[in-house]
DNA sequence: GGGTAACCGAGACGGTACGTCTAGTCTTTAA
DNA sequence: TTAAAGACTAGACGTACCGTCTCGGTTACCC
């Protein structure tokens, strides 16, 4: 899934007629993307202005604004664009390997620096529907997505009890993961580790 | 616990020697939090300004800045002292049964209108460390360690496996809930339920 | 005199060879003068901007910039193509005759709408130098020279003094209905005619 | 008349009872003034921003906007407080005298830069019309009123016309000089000079 | 009648300034 | 000493225009 494509407008370019006028800056979206990710490394995502990735961009307000609703977006846009939060995993030997497989990704996907930054954006989005739904749409639902296939494919090879109800599975696969996010606790191999084994001992 | 004592600098009177110079106005004090509520029920965490609660109760911005470091622990005093959000549980007649009620209590806390508030709280606090020090020791401490009584109870009565890890039980126990209310997804009755069912097997 | 022609670029059509490439739209030329007097009934000079021009008259903004260098330029040019700010007077029978004619004529279009289209043309151009210049070539520069003329025929066939000097004089005649125009006095029938009253009989 | 108490908000310090709050800083306007004075020699009114007097002067916009409902207020303001342009003169031996001396005062303040900055002042008005009050209360009204009286007592004592109507001659006196200021014509000795010949002899 | 040149509309671009808002601090009088 | 009132510096917000630019397309001429 291509981040990036998701809220930012998008010309869908099936139809081979231009539009008049100037097309978009290619290389402005590059650098207000840029820009975003580094300030970013220095300042937390409430505290970041659009008026400092503007300036640090070398690029007017009104261009930012034209091409996305609002700070969260661009911010989304900036961060989840980035090759490490792509959801790319080996097809799995087994249901329960994937989801081990899973869980570890995203342990390391919000670990360190870059899981602070990820909090911020969630916390970001608890006061805005949209940014949130952004949030969701671009890093969420794609998780969410392979968890379901592989919880359905456990269900139906036997490895998971059959009247397992996914949806509830799926909380209980994820929460824990973001819990330790957003209440501050480290997120590292060893807290990995054991949420797997005692997950994987539930869905049976 | 009484919330309301941990954060805002609180004079244990003690010792009946008074201080010098006017005394801090009780009246003020619960003007603050009150306006706070009311105008919580319009506004959304982020977009309440410390200058809407001074003009709302009638009070000058220095007070509020004395008493409390800043908005977020204002926030947090005002919704946490209210009795919907004390942790009383009645004696469980055993470690499941307290962990069902304390999760059900939990879900029953963080649904509604009451739930959007401590998402934003909490989103707030993201970014703020000193404000999410002041939502864990207030509102999150008290059900970690009940939880985590409840567990050791368990494993030494043999309702729980005696390897469980009580740390990454919690996670397992409180992340979904607050998965769920981070993520958009209603809380209610029934997805507690699911989760509570799916739960006490785990911990087996 | 043509207004219209001073200061939009006009080619001297003195040679007939025509260049090449695509000719100067005339029906967008008309437009945008249209669309420039519409919006100052409802606009002051100051508040009308290039873009609403543009978009009144469906035309690029590149088209006005290309043939006027300022706002300026374009209301300037708007507003003294009118008919009503053309300059022509009937052959007096004296020099003071021809004065309070124009005088009285001057008056009339000074007063009301149009005349605060005009200080507010006059005041734009108080800081900038080129528009000023405009100003005067397209609407003061005639009334001038008329004025010049009709003193000059005066101090020959003795009806007025002879030592008078015409720049000053020039200055008497036209100065107190600038000065009423902006300084916000009204300007009308009765103003106007005590003017002539006071002022012919300096002049002898 | 002092100037500057005119538009700026002014406590009429008649009551002692001083009011609760911190007072207004005498600093922080003072800054702005010299600031907006500083600067206006290098750019035009019109050029000049609210932004630019407010890190001049260092001090918060919202500072100014607290004390002067716009620009130009502050700029007259700026401008008139100065000493150059009170409108002090003395007891003159007739009303000739005192019209003449009034005359080549107003012409002495109306050269050179500090001319042009009050052009850009009365341009700027022009589209306005709080801001030309504000103009006329601070500057005109002076010099208007002085005329009057001048002239109603010439009229007494027989050095001018009995029928003289007194807006209309003040009208000519004063509009010659603000017609060569607006129309970009020299302001000097000479000019200011000989219209006074002129119009002495107008007014017998 | 194809080539070329200047025009046209549309609209994105980097910028500047606007006037408003809020933060957190400071300074006064009143209690 | 604390309270209320409210002014202070600072700086971000989102909007409006500026004057320039870059497109695809149009309309004349000239060879």
């Amino acid at each position: 899934m291509s981040n990036e494509a998701l809220h930012s407008v998008e010309e869908t370019n099936q139809d081979n007629s231009r539009k008049a006028g100037r097309p978009r800056s290619e290389s402005s979206k590059r650098a207000i993307l840029e820009a975003t990710r580094r300030l970013l490394t220095h300042t937390s995502v409430q505290k970041l202005s659009i008026e400092a990735i503007a300036k640090k961009a070398s690029v007017g307000k009104t261009t930012i604004y034209r091409w996305w609703p609002n700070k969260t977006a661009v911010i989304v846009d900036a961060v989840f664009s980035q090759p490490a939060f792509h959801n790319i995993l080996p097809t799995p030997n087994s249901a329960s390997d994937g989801i081990r497989a899973q869980i570890e990704k995203l342990g390391r996907q919000l670990s360190g620096k870059n899981g602070r930054i990820v909090a911020e954006i969630l916390g970001e989005s608890q006061a805005e529907p949209d940014a949130l739904r952004i949030f969701i749409e671009t890093f969420l639902q794609d998780r969410y997505n392979s968890l379901s296939s592989l919880l359905e494919a456990g269900k139906q090879n036997g490895e998971f009890a059959v009247d397992l109800d996914t949806e509830t599975a799926i909380d209980v696969i994820l929460g824990p993961v973001f819990f330790r996010l957003i209440s501050g606790q480290e997120i590292d191999d060893t807290s990995t580790h054991q949420l797997t084994q005692l997950l994987l001992k539930t869905l049976r």
